[in-house]
DNA sequence: AAGCTATACTTGTATTTGCAAGTTTTGTAA
DNA sequence: TTACAAAACTTGCAAATACAAGTATAGCTT
């Protein structure tokens, strides 16, 4: 039988620990705005990504994004299943296939970028201009230092 | 039939997309070291917040780390049924429990600051301090901004 | 003191996720 | 030309997660 209670250290929240609450409270601001416009939160990183570059294969969507294949492999499912996207044969290999986005899917897209630099905008809208510069900076250098 | 193949506009990945990055880097990085000494991922935040302080409401906990209630009530469960943690009868309220480390639980949270203290170090390495100073401060802003 | 609302927590169940194992195609090498 | 390994993708299934509904207690109001 243990538990003296112990006293609130009150550390200051940690690295890690406020990145990973930042990343949940965007994720809770996306969702909210993508279910005003009618859009599946799930399908939002493909849609994005397509709507940047679209007709390469979903190895290369993947590797975008920096998620597993199997996820890709449903997401384009939904995507196509929602009318967005669609397969098409790659010309150069028969075990691959190109995802195009649909018409409908390439309208999508154009929302979604619309809303996600207007959220990304609001977030940094209180930086000011250094801070901004070298939040961004230090971002991208964490999320590249460890990638071969 | 749709998709003139669009080129790709090589956009320069936006504040959000790198925070989920960073996020998803963090949680990969942490799993791994808390293989290490066996234990389990899941129990992480909670233990890390008993570690701070303990003898604290399952409400209260999920506070600090702001995950909803149903989850804490889980990852108690499972904190107990690993001999870290005990659940008390609250002697202000009979519908709340305190929640006390076991002498295990404590001596695992011990642990467990140790390795978080260092892997956020790792990620902070390559920054000046200035840089640090700025990002961590930035955080501590975006994280509190959204709340009441 | 009866009824109403809020707090603190738990749980059933449907959906999501993640891993590992599967398929088919391609490239390489004996 | 057969064999073997890797690439590109898919899928079955166990585990994790989220939502909503459930319990029990507390406080408040009239």
């Amino acid at each position: 039988m243990t538990g003296n209670r112990s006293e609130d250290h009150g550390q200051a929240p940690g690295f890690g620990f406020l990145i990973q609450r930042l990343a949940r409270i965007l994720d809770a601001r996306m969702k909210g705005e993508l279910a005003a416009v009618g859009l599946d939160f799930k399908l939002f990183p493909n849609l994005m990504v397509l709507g940047q570059q679209d007709g390469i294969n979903q190895r290369e969507i993947g590797q975008k994004l920096d998620f597993p294949e199997y996820f890709t492999s449903r997401a384009i499912d939904a995507l196509v299943e929602a009318g967005l996207a669609e397969r098409r044969a790659d010309p150069g290999s028969r075990r691959a296939v190109l995802v195009f986005l649909t018409a409908a899917g390439r309208a999508k897209a154009l929302e979604l970028q619309t809303i996600v630099a207007r959220v990304n905008g609001e977030f940094l809208d209180g930086l000011s201009p250094a801070e901004r510069r070298t939040t961004l900076d230090v971002l991208r250098r964490l999320t590249t230092a460890t990638e071969p």
